[in-house]
DNA sequence: CGACCGGATTGATCCGGGTCAAGGCCAGAT
DNA sequence: ATCTGGCCTTGACCCGGATCAATCCGGTCG
């Protein structure tokens, strides 16, 4: 299905593609063809040969590695806005993760050569698709740092206080996908989830189904940056 | 210091630049300098500007990253061969970890403006720096995988594996560097290791301070690869 | 409407690994 | 040769999170 005007837009507000002139971005998703995946259905898959970029345009998708004893581990979440497999398209590697659906989503599909081609004559596009890539790398790196070097509890914090819209004070907001994913997605068991948020109540976090209000925005935040042992003393009574 | 003929032997040697031609190396490497370091010197720092790209000619270096909390995370080691930050130095961005040798280490530095030069000039240059970034975005993309699914035990038995020059059978070798530096890449404490490296003397592993025989490194990697409690199992006398 | 099913919570229990402390070992300094 | 300090190991203990199981809840489908 070739991409609706809206599509064009919400690519166009990307932080990936800001400053481009229209032009350019409209010949960058030119050969473009917009998917319609419904919960479940699979975008891509690891070890795949990476024929084509995505731009997800609406909706969730995880990116997920399942190892050899078959559980997955859940990489990321994506949204409108997100942007998968850049670097791979681009040095004709594999998928590195595989791409599902949780929810009905729209996602535009430029084909590998033609990113290469566009980046090729255009040293503007090459620039942002490294700094798209870079940005993956952060997040990674992030990643790897939060695993190594917080405790459960305090990624859960970390997840909860990068769902807030604003840095500090109260504020409620909707869980944005169920919680079964959010435990997979910070390396917990959901059980282990399930008890995370009963003792953040203590700290003036309440969770009821998929609503959250917190009452300080900025003291979850601090547990999240505390050490392990001071981040435990914070949530005793 | 200038490079001299065994730095650019060195670097025409590594993965990234096969199959350039040694005028291309040449024109790439052409600025850049040698940097000598001793163990604790620091090469570049977290968040500092990314003006430069580095080329490991030799020694030891870890990338980490110190949270809020003033606990490093590292998150890679770097030998011979290594690259470092070519993408934030492509993209204008921060450097994304601190470097920081570990052992004596000759390193060259490319000046970040003159690598985007290169790679606008030279389509394949542009390439071969997406196809490194793509390598370390898969490193890192492993270690969350890893450090989501796999025990700590796990962990050091994937570790022992990958440090051995076979696939399977017997070996010998000697750990690369300390093992307080080997923990702290695998997200333990130095205690943990050693009751893990205890703990595998029941598969036919030996460590003797750096020296280390595996019986049979064919099942090293199946226990890194079964799921946790199948792992458990198999180290049970 | 009731049956059903998957997600979510809660409880009981167990194990991995962190923490704290003591001691061994080796290398370099005095 | 002795001292000293850093790395490593070992032991005792505790806590976080996994596991197993029961229950609950809300939505869907017959």
């Amino acid at each position: 299905m070739t991409l609706v005007p809206g599509d064009l837009q919400a690519i166009g507000r990307i932080a990936l593609f800001h400053g481009l002139t229209p032009q350019t971005i409209a010949q960058l998703v030119a050969p473009a063809r917009t998917l319609l995946l419904r919960p479940r259905d699979i975008l891509a898959r690891q070890g795949d040969p990476a024929d084509a970029f995505f731009i997800v345009v609406s909706g969730w998708l995880k990116l997920y590695r399942n190892n050899s004893a078959g559980e997955e581990a859940v990489l990321e979440m994506m949204k409108e806005g997100s942007t998968f497999a850049e670097a791979s398209a681009f040095s004709g590697g594999t998928y590195l993760a595989t791409a599902e659906a949780v929810a009905d989503a729209r996602v535009a599909r430029v084909p590998a050569e033609h990113v290469v081609r566009c980046a090729r004559d255009n040293p503007e596009v090459a620039q942002r698709m490294v700094s798209s890539i870079s940005q993956h790398m952060h997040y990674l790196c992030d990643q790897v740092e939060r695993l190594k070097a917080q405790s459960g509890l305090q990624r859960v914090a970390e997840f909860l206080a990068s769902c807030a819209p604003a840095d500090q004070g109260r504020c409620t907001l909707a869980l944005p996908y169920d919680k079964m994913l959010i435990a997979r997605q910070l390396g917990l068991m959901p059980e282990s989830l399930s008890r995370a948020f009963a003792r953040l109540r203590t700290v003036g976090v309440t969770v009821n189904a998929a609503q959250v209000t917190i009452e300080d925005i900025g003291r979850l935040r601090r547990i999240a940056d505390e050490d392990r042992a001071s981040a435990r003393g914070a949530v005793r009574q």
